[in-house]
RNA sequence: GGGCCGGUAGCUCAGCUGGAAGAGCGCCGCCCUCGCACGGCGGAGGUCCCGGGUUCGAAUCCCGGCCGGUCCA
């Protein structure tokens, strides 16, 4: 959508004199002051110049951002913190990719107000879809940046400012802070596009390079089209790091983000340092540079080349290497600030994306040709960012851990396929794209790497520029085909139906312990009940709903299941409700079980707690269940649990039972949870609403959390846990039962063991000395059956030096007390490898029928083909068979003996095939 | 969450158009040697991931599951 010219004519504009004009080759829209520009002021409609703009100098990525929080904070905003660079508020985005991100979807949607209105916030963002451009661009495309921004949000009843002033205070910031001359700065009409919303912006741009984009998000889109939206948010985006670069007029953004960090790097990897006037060739070339385009890159170094007087060759070989160390330096960082916020890199999910950026960097440095670990690199990251974002160093274990763990797994992927590789050309084969992508889909080897062992090898294979989207074109799912029954029906129907009835009062959590209740009958519908308040606790977070009795009129209805719609609580029956609504039900939970849930889902809180100190901070919970019968908890870790961290783990959490500390459930406002207990809050999702359930173990945990608990740890009785496993890449689930539950849970082990003792005839506390002498005596046994056999092996040895010989070969059929299949098999292979003449058939009576196992000596299967014997003789007997030269079988439903066997074998050789 | 690849001796892997489980390295013993290394000879070591199916017969084919790897969202 293209906004109306009118959407962007503010008053400012007017009254400083700056005038609409559109760009000679760019034909976009920008409003100026200087009657000189003919286009808007940003690559690729210019080039770079920004370096002989003057202005307040030197300001390096915390000034920056000091000065631009600062000047807002004296301008009536308030400063809110940063979050995490992992979205765990959001369930549609991994990672935060934008400050607006931080207040989506709850304040944008207008259920929960702004923690402050207006507010200044500085947000470390990831975004990782141009990943392969980093570094080449020498700063247009970063993985992780942070977003200054100040944010107003305009309800219908609450205007805070809107278009005139956020372009006034832009104007002001840049001349005044950071003293830019205004007749420079240029404001570009744009569209702004995202997450369900849209709206006008201005892209501001200096010298070349965008510094700011100014979003008036007034719409949402709705099928394809806009509809206006009562709450108006200005969303703001300066790129700090674009601010220090613009300030320090360095010839990449990478000198400016990371100081003497370049040079570290540079050192560690082995890079030699280029001529400064190569990096300025590449400063002013590398505004028109775009990566998609092809070509673009070749004309790119062409003229650098021209700029500096460098040889093509020359200027391409170093700025390659250049754009390496730049990635390098970016990814690393990134990396750094994921793992820090607690990303367990995994194969799917988030934790995939921590890999991602992991591998491209050992990629990088592998192309570098750099023996350097990415260890050590991402430590003098941790180092030089501990000013900045001080979660970093505080997690640095966990951090370098994480870092040496992918590392050596990348290592040995390499080495699987370089392996794989190797003996493929071997055999002599070619390689093909299609094989590139089997290498690096499969097999996780880049295409460079493939090419490079196949050319040692001797075999040349060209990597195709558009690889990668060869790979991802493979990987677009087929439309989900999703089976709708009546069960999705009857759901619907019901949930429509429940709509029209008041929020259900939720008497568990008025008193947790409430068994019984009267209420009166809101709704019948069928099996469906709404009462006006219950006792009965529904699915939802993680805990599984009560189940119990409806008493109505004496009559006695089972209740199997509940739920929960929009805060309307729904008791399924087990048979239809005979009843009015008026009438007053009595209610009865099964209490047994309740309590034991409870105690699973506190005991629970206490794990997750006893994990995180135990563990680290990086674990979070990934999933839980409570039941009757056991609680299941699934964390966030990067190796398995070791029987010791196990045996930790239970023994702090039963001392907290141990400890008997309250538990308090409260109703807090989420924006006063959020800044009092943290994001931590939020282990099992984030309830859309203004005010949360707050579940607060005294001293140990705190989460959001609608289940019912026990009022002390006291009451949790002891935990055991008694499953560990990892199940999968980066997820440890523990499974564990509380309580009365235990002792439960030990009974049934007992009797196990005790009907164990029986089968082996061991009396109680001697049952491993019975399976050890059991064990020697199945060993002995075998010896002894193994001795028999070769008994059996002789006298048939015997035999068949006195067999007649038909058809030039000695043949021997016999009946087997062996019932082994394999022992037959072994049987007849000793037979015929010592008499080499041999034909020896073996019968096997079974209940029903016979099976033949036929077998011929090297000499007896020249002359005759043993397979195509048994076929015919399987024929001869109603049966199937076939077989080898040398070997075959057959089976027949009648019992054969052995005389009518030899007979037809002696008829067949002797005719013989 | 989806796609792809894989699971056979202690390790790395062949065998996979169904028909008597293999190689290299490692290990053990012997020969050679003052000793080591090299070399030579011999040997031990297997639930062919699990379960079901097809078949006279399955490491091999089919179905289901488990585990590992990898790419993508």
């Amino acid at each position: 959508m293209q906004a109306k010219p009118s959407e962007y004519e503010v008053p400012f504009f007017k009254e400083t004199g700056f005038s609409r004009r559109v760009g000679e080759k760019c034909r976009e829209y920008y409003w100026t002051l200087n009657p000189d520009f003919v286009e808007p002021q940003d690559v690729p409609c210019v080039d770079y110049w920004f370096d002989s703009v003057k202005s307040r100098s030197g300001l390096n990525v915390s000034e920056a951002r000091r000065v631009f929080i600062d000047f807002f904070l004296k301008r009536g905003h308030e400063y809110v913190p940063p979050r995490p660079v992992v979205a765990r508020w959001r369930e549609d985005l991994y990672l935060t990719i934008a400050s607006i991100v931080v207040f989506q979807p709850h304040v944008t949607n207008g259920i929960v107000p702004p923690p402050a209105n207006p507010l200044v916030i500085s947000q470390p963002s990831i975004r990782l879809e141009d990943i392969d451009n980093v570094g080449l661009t020498i700063g247009r495309h970063l993985t992780s940046f942070e977003m200054a921004a100040h944010h107003a949000f305009n309800y219908p009843d609450k205007y805070i400012y809107w278009k005139d002033e956020t372009v006034r205070y832009a104007y002001e910031f840049f001349t005044k802070e950071l003293g830019i001359p205004g007749e420079l700065i240029v404001f570009k009409e744009a569209w702004w596009e995202g997450g369900g919303n849209a709206g006008p912006c201005f892209e501001v741009a200096v010298g070349g390079l965008e510094l700011a984009t100014l979003v008036f998000m007034s719409y949402k889109t709705l099928n394809g089209g806009y509809e206006e939206i009562p709450l108006r948010i200005v969303d703001t985006g300066y790129g700090v790091e674009r601010i220090a670069w613009f300030s320090q007029k360095t010839p990449t953004a990478f000198h400016a983000i990371y100081g003497d960090l370049v040079d570290k790097f540079r050192d560690s990897i082995g890079l030699e340092k280029p001529e400064r006037t190569l990096l300025w060739a590449a400063f002013k070339a590398a505004g028109k540079l775009d990566p998609d385009e092809p070509g673009s890159v070749e004309d790119y170094y062409r003229r650098v080349s021209e700029l500096s007087g460098v040889s093509f060759e020359d200027a391409r070989r170093i700025l390659v290497d250049e754009a390496r160390l730049y990635g390098l330096l970016d990814h690393t960082k990134t990396l750094a600030l994921m793992l820090a916020d607690g990303i367990v890199p995994s194969n799917s999910g988030e934790g995939y994306l921590a890999r991602l950026v992991a591998r491209r960097a050992l990629r990088l440095l592998t192309l570098l040709k750099s023996n350097a670990k990415l260890v050590d690199l991402v430590d003098m990251q941790v180092k030089y960012w501990s000013g900045d974002f001080p979660q970093i160093s505080e997690n640095r274990g966990y951090v370098l851990e994480a870092v040496d763990i992918e590392e050596s797994r990348f290592k040995e992927t390499m080495e699987r396929a370089r392996r794989a590789l190797e003996r493929e050309l071997k055999r002599g084969s070619s390689l093909t794209v299609n094989d590139l992508v089997k290498y690096y889909d499969s097999m996780g080897a880049p295409p460079e790497l493939v090419a490079e062992i196949a050319s040692k090898a001797g075999v040349r294979v060209e990597v195709p520029p558009k690889f990668y989207s060869i790979v991802a074109s493979m990987h677009r799912s087929p439309p989900r085909i999703k089976g709708y029954g009546e069960a999705e029906g009857t759901i619907t129907f019901v949930a429509e139906w429940a709509s029209k009835f008041k929020p259900t009062r939720k008497l568990y959590y008025e008193d947790p312990y409430i068994r019984s209740f009267e209420s009166r009958i809101l709704g019948v519908n069928g099996r469906y009940v709404i009462l006006e308040a219950t006792a009965f606790y529904p699915t939802g977070g993680g805990q599984i709903h009560d189940v119990g009795v409806l008493i109505v009129g004496g009559r006695e209805y089972r209740v199997v299941d509940v739920f929960n719609v929009d805060d309307v609580i729904i008791h399924v029956l087990e048979t239809p409700l005979i009843s009015e609504p008026g009438e007053v039900v009595r209610g009865l939970i099964d209490w047994a079980r309740r309590f034991r849930i409870m105690r699973h889902h506190t005991a629970t809180h206490v794990i997750l707690g006893a994990a995180r100190r135990v563990l680290g901070p990086h674990v979070w919970q990934a999933g839980a269940e409570k039941t009757e019968f056991k609680g299941r908890l699934d964390i966030t870790h990067h190796k398995p649990l070791t029987m010791e961290e196990v045996a930790k783990i239970e023994a702090l959490a039963n001392s907290i039972v141990d400890d008997r500390r309250p538990v308090r459930n409260m109703l807090i406002d989420r924006n006063e949870a959020e800044t009092k207990y943290g994001l931590t809050l939020f282990q099992g999702g984030v309830p859309m609403s203004r005010v949360i359930r707050v579940l607060d173990i005294e001293g140990w945990d705190t989460e959001a959390c609608g289940g019912t608990h026990v009022t002390n740890t006291g009451e949790i009785g002891g935990i055991k846990i008694v499953n560990v496993e990892r199940i999968q890449d980066g997820v440890v689930r523990i499974e564990y039962v509380a309580g009365s539950r235990a002792a439960e849970v030990a009974s049934e082990l007992e009797g196990r063991l005790a009907r164990i003792a029986d089968l082996i005839g061991a009396s109680r506390g001697r049952e491993e000395d019975r399976v050890k002498s059991l064990m020697e005596s199945f060993k002995a046994l075998g010896d002894t059956v193994k001795a028999y056999r070769e008994l059996l092996i002789e006298s048939l040895e015997e035999k068949l030096r006195g067999a007649p010989e038909v058809g030039g070969v000695k043949l021997l059929v016999t009946g087997s007390p062996e019932k082994s299949r394999e022992a037959v098999q072994e049987m007849l292979r000793k037979l015929t490898s010592s008499e080499e003449r041999a034909i020896v058939a073996v019968i096997m009576r079974e209940a029903e029928g016979s099976t033949v196992e036929i077998a011929g000596g090297a000499k007896a299967s020249e002359l005759h083909n043993i397979g195509a014997l048994a076929r015919l003789l399987a024929g001869r007997f109603e049966g199937k068979g076939g077989g080898s030269k040398s070997y075959g079988s057959f089976k027949t439903p009648r019992k054969l003996e052995p005389g009518e066997l030899a007979e037809a074998l002696e008829e067949l050789l002797g005719s013989g095939p």
